[in-house]
RNA sequence: GGGGAGAUACCAAAGUGGCCAACUGGGGCAGACUGUAACUCUGCUGGCGCACGCCUUCGUAGGUUCGAAUCCUGCUCUCCCCA
């Protein structure tokens, strides 16, 4: 039997968790979080990771095993999830892994570019300029610097320019030259699931899930960490808004409002993303029968 | 009952005779995205062809004008103050 990894994926809300579950209970194996949030032991409720029950289940990776003061990036995850394949597949010839991180999954499947780690003095310097002088300062040193880079880069977005000039001048090296883009070949075969629902549906999801998020203390955690609001894995919808309310600029029930909107927002970005990919095979996450008949039909 | 203010596209809100299919923000829709990615960024948003263009809009019915969302009149509704 050929080792298989199934993918499940799809936009935040759709209903990801309980099938994978199921999926993997089917096929006695484990799952794989692809989820840069959840991935955060201290991001529970806002996170909606799975409950402690679901946990019972079926034994998950990369939930809670990192912490919201590490480094961590896509090219790590990758690593460490192929590492961990290799374990698996000693046992297993299927293994779930389930998530709405798209460039996570593609790290996995596809695999990305060697990057060298930046500096942190550097990043700062740049940043630093970015404030002081604006982007069109950064464009400039970029044309300079990595002209391929000017043209091929999304040159309204200061993050993009920020991360090419990072590299170009860490490395002495345009960052243009980094990106080989190859495919990586991976020893297993790829299985995608995509879920998706009528718009309308998922949104009404969405909004019942943060008032439940809310419900089942939200707010205390967001607040534990308040203090820390500042780093980036805490620049997260659910925490960001709440951080608004605590700073005392907007009254809690607008920071709810603006969690579902920006849920929402997410959602459809995931939407774009995945929308991309031909080798994602669509269903309504309801249709489980046909979801499991579809992947025993291509394990065997 | 008297006085005042106002009715603009999904919402909010500019515009007060031609440069207005109508600023701007929100929402919505579409999209980009190889590294802190639940980030960051872009486009569209009256209809039809979707480039030029054409058609129907700014409570409603009339009127003035070469020309009105913008001026005048009636009507309807909303809000505020006095009774």
């Amino acid at each position: 039997m050929q080792q298989t990894l199934i993918v499940i994926l799809g936009p935040t809300g759709i209903g990801k968790t309980d099938l994978s579950i199921d999926i993997a209970r089917e096929l006695g194996t484990e799952i794989i979080s692809s989820d840069s949030r959840q991935i955060y032991k201290e991001l529970k409720i806002g996170t909606a990771v799975p409950s402690d029950d679901q946990l019972q289940k079926v034994k998950h990776h990369f939930i809670g095993n990192k912490s919201i003061y590490d480094y961590y990036n896509a090219s790590m995850f990758e690593f460490e999830v192929l590492d961990l394949l290799n374990e698996l597949y000693k046992t297993y010839n299927q293994v779930v892994m389930t998530g709405g991180s798209g460039m996570y999954i593609n790290a996995v499947c596809d695999g990305i570019d060697e990057l060298p780690t930046i500096d942190m003095q550097l990043r700062n310097d740049l940043l630093q300029k970015y404030h002081d002088e604006g982007v069109e300062s950064l464009r400039i040193q970029l044309k300079m610097l990595d002209p391929q880079s000017y043209q091929r880069i999304d040159l309204k977005n200061p993050k993009r320019i920020l991360k090419a000039l990072e590299v170009t001048i860490q490395t002495g090296q345009p960052y243009s030259s980094f990106l080989t883009r190859p495919k990586k070949k991976r020893p297993f075969h790829i299985l995608k699931i995509g879920l998706q629902r009528e718009r309308d549906e998922l949104y009404q999801r969405i909004n019942v899930r943060v008032d439940q998020m809310v419900h089942d203390g939200l707010v205390e955690e967001a607040r534990k960490f308040f203090k820390d609001r500042h780093l980036n894995s805490l620049n997260t919808v659910g925490y960001k808004e709440l951080f608004e309310h605590f700073e005392g600029k907007i009254s809690l029930n607008k920071a709810i409002e603006l969690i579902k909107r920006n849920s929402r927002h997410y959602a459809k970005r995931q939407m774009s993303w995945f929308n991309r990919d031909q080798e994602i095979h669509w269903f309504h996450p309801e249709k489980e029968k046909n979801i499991m008949g579809f992947i025993k039909s291509k394990i065997k």
